[in-house]
DNA sequence: GCCGTTTTCGGCCCGACTGTTTTCAGTCG
């Protein structure tokens, strides 16, 4: 599928015309274009093959030729007309914070400068400085700025943010000045990573909280500092800003600085068409204030059903909310139950019965103890004797908690061969197979999952892809095959939640669904207080416009 | 470059903060 190459040229061009001070309009439809075809789940072939390019929002007669040149020549000439005079390389410049498009521009006109050496270069001997509308300051900035290009090139697993807006909402939230306290952004809208934190505050009293926010130990840096903004610079290299609200437009700067820039882009054109202008603080007519304080009201206001966060990519939820029709997906709360968790029989650190204690904290109905099979040596696997001993006592467990159910589960390896890592006779015993790839990530994985979902007692397939956000790509599967296969076979694919996997993520969620392929939520917690990371699973069904219906876990008891 | 029950041309979201200026440009979100 050409999707994601097409996103890429199509996003290097805007860099291009950017760069060189082209209509900025002509820029933000080529990132409008990008982004559309990124999140495209049908392939963008289809689309050409059948005609149909321009039917797709976004794309228009000049982007849809550009399309059409690359399936037919393998190359979209305009990327190479409007690069050939730029030196390789010099876009990536522009991901440096406090360096613009203008001032690259410049000082590669005016300085040469056609990569990070020459950039330091210019800013080490004084010669950028010089140079119109800029001075020590702004140097001064650019270069704080190359070091977080240098350190944070990639963003953060919303896991790790997940910790930090605790901790940042834990000091502020007790302050008297402080009404309300609430994140806002990619975080609120939970991608499975962010480039920064947004932190929104109910105040009239900005100044106080202001000071106490730049001050926290957390702060290495301190970006700007003003009454309605502030921006730092944590200690683990991630930007966070906290912006100061008044009461009467909490409601339209949570939604304004929750985004997605596309989303509110095409609110802002709804709003425009009904005669009102709207921002961060409010919905006005002739400038005058309508409604701001409640984020619900503000899309009631502009004919729309209240659209939940995780929604807001401009996908097509606007659409549907204009007709009332958004999916139901779930709610945080309420939710019936962890389908991952390692126990200490394998290479968790709690006992059973720990688990289940803090499953019971959860209001869980059920919990699954899921330990490592035989060959998964490095994590402590279990041998036939020590499972058939370990489902003996979660037998005794389950008499003494009878408010919950503890299902016998396993992680079974997948073998080399696509066989399963225990006899069949053992595998029934289990109340759920989960069937999983651990080792020879490289070797045939696709075959070896298909082979495995002929296993009758399989429910699941954790981790389906095997990527780690921070560190691993996914196997060379094609998912189309295993969902096919897993609709076929009735089984589920696992959104594994631990915050580096995320896996399946959203984007897959969403095909698997076009498939009526069940979804199995699990932290695959090795210790009780990673329990929480159910949220971010969750997260990922909302972000998939997933419903109960196609979530296992509901489906359980 | 996209788009249209105002439009096939002329719009396209808009405000805060900083720094360099002395009324504004650049960057960011």
């Amino acid at each position: 599928m050409e999707n994601q190459r097409l996103a890429e040229i199509f996003n290097k061009i805007a860099d291009a015309l950017e760069f060189k001070g082209e209509n900025k309009f002509k820029i933000i439809a080529y990132r409008k274009a990008a982004q559309v075809l990124s999140n495209l789940t049908s392939d963008i072939y289809d689309y050409y093959k059948e005609n149909k390019l321009e039917d797709i929002p976004g794309i228009g007669e000049g982007i849809a030729k550009k399309i059409k040149e690359y399936f037919e020549k393998g190359k979209v000439s305009k990327l190479e007309e409007v690069t050939k005079d730029i030196p390789d390389g010099i876009l990536d410049l522009l991901n440096i914070p406090s360096l613009g498009p203008k001032t690259l521009y410049l000082a590669y006109k005016e300085l040469g400068v056609k990569n990070l050496e020459d950039l330091e270069r210019v800013i080490n001997d004084g010669s950028l400085a010089k140079l119109p509308q800029m001075g020590e300051k702004k140097v001064e900035n650019i270069k704080n700025g190359i070091e977080i290009f240098k350190k944070a090139q990639e963003r953060m697993p919303l896991g790790k943010a997940y910790l930090i807006v605790n901790e940042i909402i834990n000091e502020l939230k007790d302050m008297k000045e402080v009404k309300l306290i609430e994140p806002a952004g990619s975080f609120r809208r939970m991608k499975e990573t962010v480039g920064d934190i947004d932190i929104l505050v109910m105040s009239e009293e900005p100044e106080k909280v202001m000071e106490r926010f730049v001050n926290l130990k957390i702060v290495e840096r301190v970006l700007a500092k003003g009454d309605t903004k502030s921006s730092i610079i944590t200690n683990q290299k991630i930007q966070v800003d906290l912006r100061v609200i008044k009461k009467e437009s909490w409601g339209a700067a949570l939604q304004y600085f929750t985004g997605s820039k596309a989303h509110n882009i095409k609110l802002r054109g709804i709003a425009k068409n009904l005669g009102y202008k709207i921002n961060e603080y409010g919905i006005f007519k002739d400038d005058k204030y309508i409604c701001g304080s409640d984020e619900k009201e503000v899309y009631e206001k502009l004919g729309l059903q209240y659209i939940p966060p995780e929604l807001r990519e401009d996908l097509g939820e606007i659409e549907l909310a204009l007709k009332n029709n958004l999916p139901e997906i779930v709610d945080y709360a309420n939710f019936p139950g962890d389908l991952h968790i390692h126990s200490n029989y394998s290479d968790g650190s709690n006992s059973i019965e720990e688990i289940v204690k803090e499953a019971i904290k959860y209001n869980y109905k059920f919990v699954a103890i899921a330990d490592h099979s035989r060959s998964a040596k490095y994590a402590g696997g279990l041998s036939i004797d020590e499972l058939i001993k370990r489902n003996k006592e979660i037998d005794e467990i389950q008499k003494k908690y009878p408010n919950i159910k503890i299902l016998k589960a396993m992680e079974v390896d997948i073998l080399g061969d696509g066989s399963l890592d225990y006899p069949d006779e053992i595998l029934k015993q289990l109340d759920i197979v989960i069937a999983a790839i651990h080792t020879g990530l490289k070797k045939e994985p696709e075959k070896r999952i298909l082979k495995a979902m002929e296993n009758p007692y399989v429910k699941i397939i954790a981790h389906p892809t095997g990527r780690l956000i921070s560190s691993r790509e996914s196997y060379s599967i094609d998912l189309e095959k295993i969902f096919k296969k897993a609709a076929e076979r009735n089984i589920a694919l696992e959104i594994n939640s631990y915050y580096d996997r995320l896996d399946l993520n959203d984007y897959n969620c969403r095909k698997a669904r076009e498939y009526n392929v069940k979804m199995a939520i699990g932290t695959d917690s090795h210790n009780v207080e990673s329990m929480w990371q159910i949220k971010l699973g969750i997260g990922v069904t909302r972000r998939a416009w997933l419903s109960k219906k196609d979530i296992y876990n509901f489906q359980i008891l």
